[in-house]
DNA sequence: AAAGACACCTGGGAGC
DNA sequence: TGCTCCCAGGTGTCTT
């Protein structure tokens, strides 16, 4: 279930348990993951000490010496620390058996996920593109606008777009939008600055509620089971259809927008 | 360059 | 109970 702020919590759940810690050996089940899980892998990590771990946009970095796994958790996708002896699951399809008895294991059930590598010094392909993180000061109003210039396709699909701004998936794309009073569909030129001005404060704000929320899947990170997350934190427009809009009382919309279930308050985001 | 369609894959729920 | 259909949190790639 990983939007931006599900990968941030995964990365602070499994962090204390990689760093300083050496990978034993690496289990491959399924190496037919979005692309191969490269056949290397397993000589390149093992007996090799993991110092770091990242995050940037929605893929986790695992720091070694000669560089970093790269690991996007897709649609589906799911990294757990769990014992050693714990026998894997359906769709549990890669190990990384750590010496400190635990192991890093890979769920994903959709295959939509990677796990890649990246030789030190050398910016993987997927990762060369990116924009800015959008919590990060270089995610402001002057650089979207900038961005945006003359784009007339929907604003919610620019800031879903990981060229412009990374880490804003479907639901806080949507959320986002709400709280600043904006239709997904307005074409992205014609928005004024202090629209755009308020747009980029409310995927900051959405987005790091969201993290906040997180501790809660954070705590659970180490249960058999799967996470409960933050899901259940008040959406205002996401899965809501029909249902009243929680400022106005009017129903709210579902429409498609680039193959995506979008929903908006058509009073609230006119 | 930008916009849109399509691809990857499995599971869950609705409706019959 | 079981079948079919539709939907799902992502994003690279191929066409226009």
């Amino acid at each position: 279930m990983p939007e931006l702020p599900e990968v941030e919590t995964t990365r602070l759940g499994i962090k204390p348990f990689l760093e300083q810690v050496t990978v034993k050996s690496l289990i491959i089940r399924q190496a037919k993951l979005r692309w191969p899980v490269p056949s290397q892998l397993p000589a390149l990590l093992s007996l090799q000490t993991c110092h770091g771990v990242r995050r940037r946009g929605k893929y986790l970095l695992l720091d070694f010496e000669a560089g970093s796994v790269l690991i996007h958790l897709g649609m589906s996708g799911s990294l757990r620390i769990l014992p050693q002896e714990h026998l894997p699951q359906k769709h549990d399809h890669v190990d990384f058996v750590l010496l400190s008895g635990q192991v890093l294991r890979y769920h994903d059930p959709r295959k939509f996920g990677c796990i890649l590598w990246q030789p030190l010094h050398e910016t993987h392909k997927l990762l060369s593109q990116l924009g800015p993180e959008p919590l990060s000061d270089a995610f402001n109003t002057h650089y979207l606008a900038e961005q945006l210039g003359l784009r007339k396709s929907p604003i919610k699909n620019c800031i879903m777009n990981a060229q412009i701004v990374v880490g804003v998936g479907n639901i806080y794309a949507c959320e986002a939008l709400f709280r600043a009073g904006l239709h997904p569909q307005s074409p992205a030129r014609s928005i004024d600055m202090a629209r755009l001005d308020r747009l980029v404060m409310e995927i900051k704000a959405v987005l790091a509620e969201a993290i906040q929320q997180g501790g809660t899947t954070l705590k659970d990170f180490q249960k058999a089971d799967g996470s409960p997350g933050y899901f259940q934190q008040t959406l205002f427009v996401y899965g809501r259809a029909g249902q009243a809009c929680r400022r106005c009382g009017v129903s709210i919309q579902r429409i498609s927008i680039g193959n995506r279930s979008t929903f908006f308050c058509p009073e609230c985001q006119p």
